[in-house]
DNA sequence: GCCGTTTTCGGCCCGACTGTTTTCAGTCG
């Protein structure tokens, strides 16, 4: 059976939230964060617990042998026995309840105690009888609350991606930039983390009239309702995201966006190296309480530092900044303090894009107009990669070898024509197998070839990839896993293995930026990167502003910790031809 | 339940907001 680490992480937030409903103290915070990690680790979970038992599974973070051991057992039997107890004591559906904003475990333990309300159905039966309001500790308050909010929870019950969010994000970034009150402002939390899915947008801002930047956020035209609205923070619904604001005095907005960017765990981690140094970290600043007798008796104890940036605060612990990207508790703290901190790769590192659709399969565009717009953009080369026909291509999309030999005519004469070097490539279909749906001599004539899994995308992966890699004339590997976002979860690979393999071979793997994709995953760029392979950044572009796409691949490549010379496409040219073989 | 150059036992982040309450519980991030 296989189990994707999401379905894993639901499993134990569930634990989490029937522990909480039963006021049991502590165990639910433990649940949640072992239920996180387990959701972002790069490799299958499951296929830990299979392959290493409890002792592999103790390998992620926050997960000791109690969790371990049921993650193995949920993998063997499909069941956690003490999981079904919990149920039966309380069998509510609790993931779809405490979807509802406003609710949360104690009060569907509440409901159902008095009211019996185990689903969504019945929460809204209750409420529209007036049943709630009669509860102890609700009123119609509540009541009405939850009635407005429970379409809004069963309509979008999935975290929005990071190509839906950005560029809300950027519209209210845009709306700010003309409210006099704002003195700054910037995204925070996991967006500006850039996780490839979000569960809100938050904000944060820096002023002096924090009601004043309040009122103008609560009246953005975009803001479709407001959820609440304080003196000094608030959020509101747009376009089904949830946006959080918060304003803090200019003073303290380094404190504060290093606080609310995350992640938490990362933050716990510089917290405690605060400590050693007798400091306190807080949102609000970093205060030396060597001298203090009871640090923690107010926010503001103690000496501050300088923190009006973010350099400020990790410079108070002798840190260089740390970029947001890699704030996620993988040993980050511990290398910026030994100065192993990676010079991170830019936006304006890539010098172009090695993986394009024109009309011969399914872009929208020419070969000319795909090729003059990446020229335009400044870029030096592209290579276009059109699909080949072969297992997982549907509709008559992929081209067969005689199209292809007929396109590369076309790619030739574009290329003699264009200001750029144009490579010509295919996108081809790695099989079951791991064979590649493209005769041999074909590809021989090639400049750039993409081999990508279509079809048959569950199960274990990592041979059927090395073996493609390991093909003589493949140059890169295309959305290795084939996950999609919120869709299925993919290949499960052995990423290190499949690297090492691809790196000998001087196969590139993809990082693919199309926010559906978004494959690689940080993660696993940076076990790819650490094994020594060279990765790729391309957009899989179908259309020229597809190209805008890259910021997103660019953003997962930091996520893995990777550099520039780590990415094939920010080679010049030559470079890449080397590369390539050509 | 997890975790440890202060601990293998005894701690566990904490502040803002809301709605329900007369001082607080629940939710959220």
């Amino acid at each position: 059976m296989s189990v994707r680490n999401d379905e894993l992480a639901a499993l134990f937030e569930e634990f989490a939230n029937l522990l909480e409903a039963q006021d049991v103290e502590y165990k639910p915070r433990a649940y949640r964060q072992a239920a996180e990690n387990i959701r972002a680790y790069p490799e299958s979970v499951a296929d830990l617990a299979r392959r290493g038992g409890t002792d592999a599974v103790m390998g992620v973070n926050r997960v000791g042998d109690a969790i371990a051991s049921k993650v193995v057992e949920y993998v063997e039997t499909g069941e956690i026995e003490e999981l079904e107890e919990l149920r039966a004591a309380l069998p509510v559906d609790m993931a779809a309840l405490t979807s509802v904003e406003g609710v949360g475990p104690k009060t569907v333990g509440t409901l159902y105690d008095e009211l019996g309300v185990r689903t969504l159905d019945d929460l809204e039966t209750a409420a529209r009888a007036g049943e709630i309001s009669e509860v102890r500790g609700f009123g119609e308050k509540t009541e009405e609350n939850i009635l407005a909010n429970l379409d809004f929870a069963r309509r979008s019950h999935e975290r929005k991606l990071l190509g839906q969010a950005r560029p809300l994000a950027d519209d209210i970034q845009r709306h700010f930039a003309g409210v006099a009150a704002v003195e700054r402002s910037s995204v925070a939390g996991s967006l500006r983390r850039w996780k490839p899915t979000i569960g809100d947008v938050d904000l944060l801002v820096a002023s002096d009239e924090p009601e004043a930047v309040v009122d103008a956020f609560t009246d953005w035209e975009d803001a479709d309702s407001v959820i609440e609205a304080g003196p000094i923070k608030a959020s509101v619904r747009s376009k089904g995201i949830r946006v959080d604001l918060r304003v803090v005095a200019p003073e303290e907005y380094g404190a504060a966006l290093q606080h609310f960017t995350g992640s938490r765990d990362h933050n716990i981690t510089v917290r405690d190296r605060a400590i050693e140094r007798g400091l306190k970290v807080n949102e609000y600043g970093v205060f030396d309480v060597s001298d203090v007798d009871d640090p923690d008796s107010g926010q503001r104890v103690g000496e501050r530092l300088a923190c009006e940036t973010e350099a400020d605060v990790y410079a108070a612990l002798d840190l260089p900044l740390i970029p947001p990207e890699m704030r996620e508790d993988r040993g980050e703290v511990e290398a910026a303090a030994e100065g192993r901190l990676p010079d991170l790769i830019e936006e304006g590192d890539v010098r172009g894009e090695l993986h394009l659709h024109t009309t011969w399969s399914d872009g929208r565009y020419s070969v000319r107009e795909m090729v003059e717009a990446a020229a335009e953009r400044g870029y030096d080369y592209v290579n276009v990669s059109d699909h080949a026909t072969g297992p997982g291509m549907v509709g008559g999309v992929g081209l067969s070898d005689d199209e292809l030999e007929e396109q590369l005519a076309e790619v030739r004469e574009v290329g003699d024509d264009a200001d750029i070097e144009v490579f010509a490539g295919v996108e081809a279909n790695v099989g079951e197998d791991g064979s590649v749906s493209v005769g041999d001599d074909l590809l021989a004539e090639l400049d750039c070839v993409i081999a990508s899994p279509h079809s048959a995308l569950d199960g274990d992966g990592t041979d059927r990839l090395i073996r493609a890699a390991e093909h003589p004339e493949v140059n890169v590997i295309g959305h290795p896993t084939g996950r999609m976002l919120n869709q299925r979860s993919g290949l499960d690979l052995d990423v290190p293995r499949l690297a090492a393999a691809a790196a000998e071979a001087n196969t590139a793997l993809e990082i693919n930026s199309s926010p559906n994709r978004l494959d690689l995953s940080g993660g696993a760029v940076k076990l790819a990167v650490e094994r020594g392979a060279t990765v790729v950044v391309n957009t899989d572009a179908h259309s020229p502003s597809n190209y805008d796409l890259v910021r997103y691949g660019v953003h997962t490549a930091r996520r893995g910790w990777a550099a520039a010379d780590d990415v094939l496409n920010t080679w010049e040219t030559d470079d890449v031809r080397a590369f390539l073989g050509r």
